[in-house]
DNA sequence: TTATGCACTGTAAGCCTTTACAGTATTTGC
DNA sequence: GCAAATACTGTAAAGGCTTACAGTGCATAA
């Protein structure tokens, strides 16, 4: 395999030579640098990144942390984080602990650790105290996607207030029973983000002055089915059934929709559903809802990652609590419309 | 930062040993053995990949590269992968080429070439004549997930056999007017697939004598929309609507389904739908649908890849064509059933 | 013309492991 | 009890790059 004697040797000039032409610094001639490239192409040299890696200190390597990668919330922050360390040129190093506690060890014991990342990226992670302490045991820059951890930056939405927006969507339609399907994500997540939406939704109530039926608290686990099978008790129910559902995930909200319409009523004529993240089947369904643009959240902590690794501030290195908030969006469709009378 | 030879040290004893004894390799006494462990435990030590991998040329790291991550067929994929990959100690650096030419020339060029990975899986990637010699220059294993790539080893479903199977099913239950949704899938992936889904379904017909009207061969370019716009077009038509309809994937079957809701149509009593893929929400829809468990395939090609990796035998490390069919399996759900008469 | 500075270039050390090889201690066989 | 084999252990080279440092050559200024 060509190392960079061969191209040294092609190019008729010292392996310190390449190495500067091909890193693009300074005092290199510009007929050296020249031939060095083209050496280097008619080669097809590729420096080994393990000897970069090792003279440098530099990996050009982020870890990716989330609990699964096949859900759409993460599989949506993976392609935008993806995305933009590529385009940055950096490789992503995904670590999923899907499998149970004993990938999980691992990954924090052994993997993350093997200094093969400049920085983390967690999306979406609960994390232990003791594996808090490993991450930040790794000195590194560490940057969170999702609910609040303690002691880094983290990049996430204002969840209360989304909780808060949409339900103040279907109270300014006129509906007055709302009700509300949540639940807790699997254990694996990180568990602000429910509690959060919900709180938000109990907060417009109040403010509206709205009553609020115990029976319009409901389980979705944030799920299509969940969302179906909590819709269909809530509005099923003759007693007291509500006039709109606020669900905390888009995905719950295409099984609420369902749920109305296997009962016979129309949405949004009998029952309105606003639900949040800005789902790409949305639109198909027609579900309003506020718009959390995850993979750009993605993207923007990658890009904010890598600018903390390309700074020549070593306080920027360093982990600190910090919240940024993206904004969010309300997406009006046609699963929200004025109560009627 | 804590290195081999403070591990040494405090262990008093040389680097090779604790290298030795850390690696479970042979030649070390028990209890030099037992000082190194507890050694590296108090010290919280970890080897350097970077200097494990320029000292072995192993890099204990396997790439993937898919065109896209957040897409249910690549992100069910890639969690089997991933979760085989941690399983045995491997960490997955994933390509995605989503984004554009610019990276996708880039992960070809530069990325997967940086000798940071001791293998490859790609995933459902067409690739061009130019990017096959680059990967093959790598002189590394690699392993194909969909479509047959040439030149490689490739682990796949017979895609004809199963749109054979799914039509098949249909005409068992007596239908003789099956429309077909399928289409080609965007540009960047592989586009074996869908034709050989649509030869199988031909064929199937043909075996049975059953006419095909080009009106039911529609374009639903793989996903739930597309799926609803081309059963709606096919269904409506007042001539000569078919009473079924294989697609060519679930999330179109999703979307059928769907549009036969939307125009008033029972399923199954009016129309039966099938699918092929074996999506998680096929069972909330209540789809039938040929099974192609694509998580375990995507666990089985990681475990043949490291197998292969971790050979002995030179020849198993060369690249070879060789297409593996991953059996699949017919689910029968509540969307087809015997034609009404 | 000579001194000075500048723009480049090359040599070699260093990054942190693994492992071949040589050496030492311990056991085994007689 | 001694030779030979065995079981460990340590030293040092190698792996492929970057970069500090020490030049070299040349242009400019005096």
């Amino acid at each position: 395999m060509v190392g960079i004697i061969e191209v040294a040797q092609h190019a008729g000039v010292s392996t310190a030579t390449v190495s500067r032409a091909l890193n693009g610094k300074a005092n290199v001639s510009a007929r050296a640098r020249e031939r060095v490239l083209k050496a280097a192409q008619e080669l097809g040299y590729v420096a080994s990144s393990s000897a970069y890696t090792l003279a440098t200190g530099k990996a050009k390597n982020v870890g990716v942390v989330m609990p699964f990668v096949d859900r759409w919330y993460f599989s949506a922050v993976l392609a935008g984080a993806v995305n933009a360390l590529v385009n940055r040129g950096y490789d992503v190093t995904l670590y999923s602990m899907a499998g149970g506690d004993n990938n999980r060890t691992r990954i924090f014991e052994e993997l993350v650790l093997r200094k093969r990342v400049d920085g983390v990226l967690t999306v979406g992670v609960k994390l232990s105290q003791a594996e808090l302490q490993k991450l930040r045991e790794l000195q590194k820059p560490i940057i969170g996607i999702g609910g609040p951890i303690p002691g880094i930056r983290t990049i996430g939405i204002d969840d209360e207030g989304a909780g808060r927006l949409a339900t103040s969507h279907l109270i300014s339609l006129g509906h007055t029973k709302i009700g509300m399907i949540s639940g807790s994500p699997l254990t694996e997540m990180d568990f602000h983000q429910p509690y959060l939406r919900k709180t938000g939704y109990q907060e417009a109530l109040l403010d509206a002055n709205l009553d609020f039926d115990p029976k319009w608290d409901a389980q979705g686990d944030f799920t299509v089915g969940g969302g179906y099978y909590a819709a269909k008790q809530m509005l099923g129910n003759p007693e007291n059934a509500p006039t709109a559902i606020f669900c905390a995930s888009d995905e719950m909200g295409f099984g609420a929709i369902q749920a109305a319409r296997d009962l016979g009523l129309r949405v949004p004529q009998d029952v309105s559903v606003v639900g949040i993240d800005g789902h790409q089947l949305g639109e198909f369904y027609g579900l309003s809802t506020v718009d959390q643009s995850v993979t750009k959240q993605g993207a923007k902590a990658a890009d904010v990652l890598i600018d903390i690794l390309e700074s020549n501030d070593p306080r920027d290195q360093e982990n600190f609590e910090e919240m940024t908030f993206w904004p969010i969006d309300l997406v009006v469709r046609s699963s929200t419309a004025r109560r009627t009378p």
